[in-house]
DNA sequence: TTAGTATTTAACCATACGGTTAAGTAACAC
DNA sequence: GTGTTACTTAACCGTATGGTTAAATACTAA
């Protein structure tokens, strides 16, 4: 417990149902048991799964009516592309892609230039 | 068990002991010893630690005499970091960087020009 | 052979995880 | 009110995780 934020994504990331739960919001939000159709296990199950991914906050669920609308929340998961990022370079055996990227990073440091 | 291998290295990335492992791991391969030696846990909790990540195949121990030298291996974090970079999109509510990053491989779409 | 260094394995403990079924809650529909 | 739909919570179970200490292993050094 208390465990820090990148902690909390990554083992929130480390089950294949949360995944795939987090592959069905990405598409749209989804009510519980629209998110639970797919899965072969109980509404209990996924709903715990769902109070994971809340508690590391890659969700966040609304109120209709009766319905709990699920929406995904991809935040937390920057830190953790952030993290993994880092390792960029002993992955890539040759280093252009690193140069690549830090190329790209020093072209447009910060300012967000309108597009579309 | 016989966990997926996207499960099995976001689970071995979600305890911060373990990434702090394979932050030294980053900068040259490190004995046991050496590599327990900034943590306040013993070192039979560093070799468990060890074994999650060996399981994960984030690192390689070898021999040399009593001691087993522990090198990075960071393939297995290419597969995390194209997991997660798919919801880019979602995190970073401008598209511009999307835009940016489907221009920049359109531009350099396979081949690996030379670069130092 | 004995001793020392480096590391793993064994045995144990408490807590967390992923699942279950059964019961509870919240809002609407009649 | 009663019932129905959409969940969540409670209680339980087996296994995994993260830590401990103590014992075993593997190799070097004397």
């Amino acid at each position: 417990m208390t465990a820090d934020q990148l902690s909390l994504t990554f083992a929130a990331l480390a089950d294949p149902t949360r995944r795939a739960l987090l592959e069905l919001l990405s598409v749209r939000d989804m009510a519980v048991t629209e998110l639970a159709a797919p899965f072969d296990i109980s509404l209990p199950a996924i709903s715990k799964h769902l109070k994971v991914l809340a508690r590391a906050g890659l969700i966040e669920q609304g109120r209709e009516a009766q319905v709990r609308p699920c929406q995904l929340k991809a935040e937390p998961l920057k830190a953790a592309a952030d993290w993994v990022g880092i390792y960029r370079q002993h992955w890539d055996e040759s280093f252009d892609r690193l140069d690549d990227y830090l190329k790209e990073l020093q072209a447009k440091p910060a300012g967000r230039e309108r597009k579309h």
